[in-house]
DNA sequence: AGCGGCGTGG
DNA sequence: TACATCACGCCGCT
């Protein structure tokens, strides 16, 4: 019914659409200046889907830098004066599609209106800012297709007061609604003590549905804003608050609940003494999102994006600081929870005593009642024995009232860790921090509801230009088979055996050493090797005498490899395996170099791509500089005519749609430097052929690590005469650690010293 | 008692 | 499917 309401509602007013139109703010809006733009109806022949020809374009439709269709798909003129200001507005309301260089693609959905009505976005604001900004009318589809989604957005609130959850709206009758649904009506806890006539419990509270979009709106109507209205609130089981959360989703009820924190009037938390150091000064984009947080004077929960390097931690720590009550910071592995509570130090003046870690072999407690807490997921949603002190801590962790929960790389989690941390924890506000929106199994909507809609996400081109974020080259290597393997790749029916065969491919191999050579002598980078494959790694790495980190690699040794890799002139290319994917934090790097990788993740992609995003040198240097200067490099190393081929463009999709293009190069190595390199016999081909077949075998690696089985031994001898890591560039010898998990596969197995790899060789004979 | 290494299980 | 992570508990060493 609202639906049709609205709709009705909506074509009388567009008559008097001036009604709308909102106030000019002094700088920069120019669009809501041109108060004279003309505003004809729709004609009578209706632009159809997806054709332009048939649309008609206002006069003045070179100033304006939208094209609206009637799908919901909307494209936008990067070029326009008006692109700052139209970015900011769209990506508010719509999802953003593909963004590259000069056109953007952006959709409509009933979650990306949900998004802008959560930040504060009003229906009829979105309607007049995008027909202002539109070359063309507004499809009448679209027009309608808003006024339905966004019907009742913003009715409904969850509340968390003493513990206990409310669900408010100041509209009774929604909420009567609401409790016919059969899961809601179920999870009501009826009040010992009722007041108003419909039982609902009643209060004055400000009624901030139309609170303040910074830029969008009027003084008039914040004004109006502010005004007091009553609420309306039934409370309802914790353990239901994610079921009754998805029965207002759009797909169904459709009364999305906001989540909000009026962090200011609540009394029943304590205060945590915590500031901004002077010296934390958040950037444009940083204090952007921010905005979008705290737009209204309270908390909105939801999700930034932002790209790695671009600073999510300032972010978080300045969303805690603002808050200033107790938080909960989860991330994803030790090391981040290490570099969370060095952040939160490092940004804020928060005293030692009030941030603890709580990890396995880190189990710190706050004195007092408020503090914050970094742990990781596993900690807070693991379901084994816990041991004594863990199970004191986290019962301290339930029962206590979060103010904040800071959610770091919210993309990785999967999602039922996600469900079972925040039905254990109760918090006020929740924020999520992630890089990248994608993942392969499509669970993103999820986050929607429960964590919030998405708050705001930076353009990466846009950083690149204003030099936040490296500038990268990303380029796909074409590598040709050899002849001898590509013959065995068509042989096999094993798909995991072909892979092997074109992971190994000797022209792969050549290209990469090339690519490294070139990088470390011409321009003295700071390289990353990654492979997802074991064997692929070890041999590359081995080859090439180059440090390896992968998941057996101790603690301790892979600090070690880091920080040669950072420190040492001598140590420029380090081999990682996915261990690299996530927290491990090498901001030195500038070239990736991917020679196996996970069949279409884009994701991992674009995680990877991240690792080397990290702005080097200092923002006045870059931005004195030539602006198309590259400063990084993302090489993607294919097989041609391999599944790989299939793979790759998949993978790359995200970044495309992030607006990076791919250079393709086909000639690696360059014939004239070939002799240089490995593999360059036929004979070293042949041998290479012979050890990846025979390793393809059921158990991957085996062959390769009985070969290697003195080396082993010789690492045991090593670490325990305690002369560990040699690592030295400049003599080729090379420190490799082997997993000490495989040392059973080959322990039995007597030492042959023919066998043994040359790199060893010459040390023991 | 505290730390690091190692194996297990989710 | 392979790889990686974390948490825990046990061991042996200082």
């Amino acid at each position: 019914m609202g639906i049709h309401g609205e709709k009705s509602r909506h074509s009388k007013k567009h008559k008097s659409s001036k009604d709308d139109h909102h106030r000019v703010t002094e700088d920069g809006n120019a669009y809501f200046a041109a108060e004279d733009f003309d505003d004809d109806r729709i004609p009578e022949g209706e632009p159809k889907k997806r054709d332009f020809t048939k649309l008609e374009l206002k006069p003045d439709h070179l100033n304006r830098p939208l094209w609206a269709c009637a799908d919901g798909r909307i494209f936008l003129e990067t070029f326009s004066p008006l692109y700052k200001q139209a970015y900011d507005f769209l990506i508010a309301i719509a999802e953003p599609v593909c963004r590259p260089e000069s056109m953007h693609e952006y959709n409509l959905t009933p979650h990306s209106l949900y998004a802008a009505v959560s930040v504060g976005l009003e229906t009829e604001t979105i309607i007049t800012v995008l027909n202002k900004l539109s070359k063309t009318k507004l499809p009448k589809e679209m027009i309608d297709f808003i006024h339905g989604s966004t019907a009742n957005y913003g009715k409904v609130k969850l509340v968390l007061k003493k513990n206990r959850y409310f669900i408010e709206s100041p509209f009774p009758e929604v909420l009567k609604k609401l409790l016919k649904d059969e899961v809601i009506g179920k999870a009501r806890i009826s009040a010992e003590v009722v007041h108003g006539a419909d039982g609902f419990t009643v209060s004055k509270s400000l009624n901030e549905l139309g609170g303040g979009h910074d830029d969008l709106l009027s003084e008039a109507e914040l004004a109006a804003a502010a005004e007091e209205k009553d609420t309306h609130a039934f409370e309802i089981d914790p353990v239901q608050v994610e079921n009754v959360k998805q029965r207002c989703l759009p797909n169904a009820l459709n009364y999305p609940m906001l989540e909000e924190y009026d962090f200011r009037n609540d009394t029943v938390n304590p205060d945590l003494d915590m500031e901004l150091k002077p010296h934390a000064q958040p950037r444009p984009y940083q204090e952007k999102s921010l905005s979008k947080m705290f737009g209204n004077g309270r908390a909105r929960s939801g999700i930034i994006v932002l790209p790695c390097g671009a600073g999510k931690s300032l972010v978080g720590v300045s969303a805690a600081c603002r808050i200033k009550k107790s938080c909960l910071c989860l991330a994803t592995n030790a090391v981040s929870v290490d570099q969370w509570a060095f952040q939160f130090k490092l940004w804020s003046t928060i005293r030692d005593d009030h941030i603890c870690r709580f990890t396995s072999d880190s189990k710190e407690r706050f004195r007092g009642n408020v503090g914050v807490v970094v742990t990781t997921y596993n900690m807070v949603a693991f379901g084994g024995k816990r041991s004594e002190e863990s199970e004191k801590i986290i019962e301290e962790i339930r029962n206590r009232e979060w103010g904040l929960l800071l959610m770091d790389e919210v993309h990785v989690v999967p999602a039922h860790m996600f469900r079972k941390v925040i039905s254990i924890t109760k918090s006020h506000c929740k924020l999520g921090l992630t890089a990248t929106l994608v993942r392969e199994d499509e669970r993103i909507t999820d986050l929607n509801f429960l964590i919030g809609p998405k708050l705001y996400e930076a353009n990466w081109l846009d950083l690149v230009k204003s030099g936040f974020i490296a500038n990268v080259q990303c380029a796909e290597v074409w590598c040709p088979m050899t002849k001898e393997f590509f013959a065995e790749y068509l042989k096999k029916e094993n798909s995991k055996k072909k892979q092997a065969l074109y992971v190994m491919n000797p022209n792969k191999f050549r290209a990469c050493e090339f690519l490294i050579r070139f990088h470390e002598r011409e321009r003295g980078d700071k390289i990353i090797v990654f492979a997802d494959n074991l064997f692929a790694l070890t041999e590359y790495a081995m080859k090439l005498r180059k440090p390896m980190i992968y998941g057996a690699t101790s603690h301790v040794e892979r600090t070690k490899i880091l920080e040669a890799f950072k420190t040492s002139k001598d140590v420029n290319t380090i081999f990682l395996s996915k261990v690299g994917d996530n927290s491990i934090d090498i901001p030195e790097a500038n070239v990736i170099i991917q020679i196996s990788s996970h069949a279409g993740s884009r994701r991992q992609e674009a995680q990877r791509l991240g690792r080397i995003l990290r702005a080097k040198g200092r923002l006045e240097d870059r931005l004195a500089g030539g602006k198309e200067e590259y400063n990084a490099f993302f090489y993607s190393l294919v097989s041609t005519d391999t599944q790989e081929m299939y793979y790759s463009t998949k993978r790359q999709q995200f970044l495309i749609d992030q607006g990076y293009s791919f250079k393709v190069i086909t000639s690696l190595p360059p014939p004239d430097c070939g002799a240089e390199l490995s593999y360059n016999k036929l004979q070293e081909q042949m041998d290479l052929l012979r050890k990846v077949l025979s390793a393809g075998d059921d158990a991957v690696g085996l062959e390769m690590l009985e070969e290697d089985a003195d080396e082993v031994a010789l690492m045991k001898a090593r670490r325990s005469s305690g002369s560990m890591s040699v690592m030295s560039g400049a003599n080729g010898m090379v420190y490799m650690e082997y997993s000490t998990g495989h040392k059973r596969l080959v322990k039995s197995k007597p030492k042959d010293p023919s066998k043994r790899h040359y790199l060893f060789k010459k040390r023991f004979t």
